[in-house]
DNA sequence: CGTACTTTTGCAGTCGCTTGCAGAACTTTT
DNA sequence: AAAAGTTCTGCAAGCGACTGCAAAAGTACG
C-alpha cells in the first residue's frame, strides 16, 4: 500500500514536503504541491491517513461510551454524533456494554487510554472515582443526557420537562396520577429516572395533589418490564386515571398491558411518555419529545471545540423539549375526576 | 502519561523486555515479569495500549459500515458485533451514512485505508466497483445480511424465509395476499427486499395462486412510509385478506394504517412481518424472526478468524430463522376466502 | 552584481512500540 | 570443569508519519 514515501519518490521530493503539502499547507510552492497532489492521486494515497499517534500525539478518533446501544435513544444520539464527527474528519470508536462487568473493564483496565482524543459519555453518570480516572486521561470529556460540574455536557432539563408533562395530565383534569419510573436499585445509577421522578413529584406538589405510593411501579426502560409492571399496577385497587411513564418504551409496554387488561387508551386510562420515540407517532402516544439526534451532534461539536482549545472552560448546554400531544391522553370531565 | 519507557525504567529492564512480558509472553523470566507487572500496575500503564500502527502494521480496530445505524436492525447487529470484538480486544470504528453522499465519500476517499484491520459491512450490497476498492484495501471483509462470492458473510436465507412466512398465510386459508415491499428504486440497492419479494412470489406460485400486481405497495422499511403505502393499498378495490410485510417496522405502519381505516387486525386483515423486532411481541405481530444480535457476533468472530489466518477461504454462513406466530394473523374460514 | 530578506525544501530526530539478532546467564551433559 | 544447550535479556533497527532547524533557492533592492 502506498505510503508517504512512495508519494515522495513519485513526486521527486522529500517525505517532509509531502507531509506539509498534504497536511500543513505551509510554505509549499504551488507547483510542488500540484506535483505532489498528482502523485498522491496516482498512487491513490489516502488523503486522510491514519495520523500516527506517535508523531502527532493524537489518534483523530473520539470514543463514545454508552450502555445498550441497541436502544432507540442511544442509537439516535450515536447516529447524530457520528455524522458530525465524520464530517469533521474524526473517527468514532464505540464502547458499548450492557452489564456492570463491561463498565468495570472499561474504567479499570483503561481501555481508553491513549486510544481516543476525547470521550463522549451517553447517559451514564460516572462515579466520582470513574470521573477521576476519565479526567486523568487528560482528554476532553463530554456528557450527553446529564450534567456534571467537572465537564461539558449536553442535556435536556429532565426535571422541568417531566414537570410539564405531568402538568399536562393535571390540566386535563387528572387527579389520580400514576408513575412508571426506573428501578430504584438500577446498577448503573442513571440520573434520568431520578430527575424525571423529581419533576413528576414537583408537579403533584404544585397542584396540591397528594402522592400515593401505591401508584408507582418500576421498569427498566424497556417495554417488557414496563408491561409486567403495569399488570401489577392495574391489579391494585383505586386505579389511577393517568400514568406518566419515564420513557416512551415503557409507555408502549404500559399501553400494551392496558389493552391486554381490556382497558382502552385513552378512554379508560391516559398514558403519557417521554423521549419522542419514532414509534410514538404511530402508537398515537402523547410524549415529551427531546431532540435526540441533535444532542449527539451538539456533543460532537462541543467536544471538537474543546480539542481545538483545551483550555476552554467546560460548559453545559440545555436543549429544549417539546410536549407533543396525541391521543393517548384525554381530558377528564369534572365528574370523572 | 506513563509509557513503556517509564515502566522499563521503573522495573529496571529494557523496553524490549517490557514489551515481551506484557504482550508476547515469550521467554520472560517469571520473576522479571512479576517485577514488570508490578511496575506497570504502579504507573498504571494501560494493559492494552494502542498497538502502534507503525510497529505492528495493525490498528487493532475493525470498521463497521452501515447505513441507518439508528434503525433497530442495524443497532442490534452492531451491538452484537461490538460485544464480540470488545471481548477479543478489538475496537470498533463506526462508519454510518444515510445518504448516497456519505457512501461515495466512504469508498472514493478511502476513508478506510489503513485505519482498520478488517471491515464488516451490514446489509449494504457494494457495487462491483466498491467491492474492488474494498478488496484492494488488503483486509478481510465480511458481509452481514447478504452474500457475495468474493468474501465471507453471515446472513439468513431471505428467499426461503419469506416463502415460509407467505406459506403460513396460505396455510391459514388466505388466497388474496398483498405485499408490502421495498422501493424498487432504492438508491442503496439493498438485496434484502429483492430476495424477500422473490420468496413471496415463489410461495404464491407453489400454491397456484395468481399474483395481482395491484396488491403490492412499497415502503422504505420505515413505519412512516409503510403507513402511507397502506393507505394507498386499502383504498384500492378487491382488498387482500392478508399482507406480507418485508419488515416488522413496515408491518407496524401497516397495522397502524389499518386501525386508522377502522379495520381490525387480524379480524379484518391479517398482517405478517419479518425481522423479529423487539416491539413485535407487544404489538402481537406474527413475524419471521432472525437472530440479529447473533449475526453481528458471528460476523465478528468470523472476521477475527480471518485476521488470524488471512489465507483462509471466505465462507458464508446461513443462520436459521423462526416463524413466530402471534395474533396479527388468523385462519380464514373456507367461506371467507 | 552583491546584500538582505523571504520562501521553499530536505535532513534528521522523534513518537511509542515491536522484533531479529546476538550476547549473557543459567543448566545440563559428558 | 569444559562443552553444549537453554533460557533470558538488551541492542538497535524499524514502522509511517510530523516538525525544528538550517541550508538552498528565489526576490527585491540599491
Amino acid at each position: 500500500m502506498a505510503g508517504i514515501k512512495e508519494v515522495a519518490e513519485e513526486a521527486g521530493v522529500s517525505t517532509a514536503t509531502v507531509s506539509r503539502a498534504l497536511r500543513g499547507f505551509h510554505h509549499v510552492n504551488d507547483a510542488t504541491r500540484a506535483k505532489i497532489m498528482a502523485a498522491a492521486e496516482k498512487l491513490d494515497y489516502p488523503i486522510s491517513p491514519i495520523q500516527n499517534k506517535g508523531a502527532l500525539g493524537r489518534t483523530n478518533s473520539i470514543g463514545v461510551v454508552a450502555p445498550y446501544i441497541s436502544r432507540w435513544y442511544f442509537a439516535q444520539v450515536i447516529s447524530g454524533a457520528e455524522q458530525a464527527l465524520r464530517e469533521a474528519g474524526f473517527d468514532l470508536l464505540l464502547y458499548n456494554f450492557s452489564q456492570m462487568k463491561g463498565r468495570e473493564r472499561l474504567f479499570q483496565h483503561q481501555l481508553l487510554k491513549g486510544r481516543v482524543d476525547a470521550l463522549i459519555v451517553i447517559s451514564l453518570p460516572p462515579t466520582e472515582e470513574e470521573f477521576d480516572s476519565m479526567l486523568n486521561l487528560g482528554i476532553p470529556v463530554s456528557l450527553v443526557g446529564m450534567h456534571h460540574n467537572r465537564c461539558s455536557s449536553v442535556a435536556i432539563d429532565d426535571v422541568a420537562s417531566s414537570r410539564t408533562a405531568t402538568q399536562h395530565l393535571v390540566n386535563q383534569g387528572h387527579k389520580k396520577i400514576g408513575l412508571m419510573s426506573g428501578r430504584p436499585d438500577d446498577p448503573f445509577n442513571f440520573s434520568v429516572p431520578q430527575d424525571r421522578r423529581k419533576g413528576f413529584m414537583q408537579a403533584l406538589a404544585e397542584n396540591g395533589l397528594e402522592w400515593v405510593p401505591s401508584r408507582e411501579v418500576h421498569g427498566d426502560f424497556t417495554m417488557h418490564t414496563a408491561s409486567r409492571a403495569m399488570d401489577d399496577l392495574l391489579a391494585r385497587p383505586n386505579r389511577p386515571t393517568a400514568i406518566f411513564c419515564e420513557s416512551d418504551e415503557m409507555a408502549f409496554g404500559a399501553m400494551q398491558a392496558a389493552r391486554r387488561h381490556g382497558l382502552k387508551v385513552p378512554d379508560d386510562i391516559s398514558i403519557i411518555g417521554f423521549d419522542g420515540h419514532e414509534m410514538a407517532e404511530y402508537s398515537d402516544l402523547t410524549t415529551m419529545e427531546q431532540p435526540v439526534q441533535l444532542m449527539g451532534e451538539m456533543a460532537a461539536w462541543s467536544i471538537m471545540e474543546r480539542i481545538r482549545k483545551p483550555s476552554a472552560e467546560p460548559h453545559s448546554l440545555v436543549l429544549p423539549t417539546t410536549l407533543v400531544v396525541r391521543n393517548s391522553t384525554r381530558r377528564l370531565s369534572p365528574n370523572e375526576a
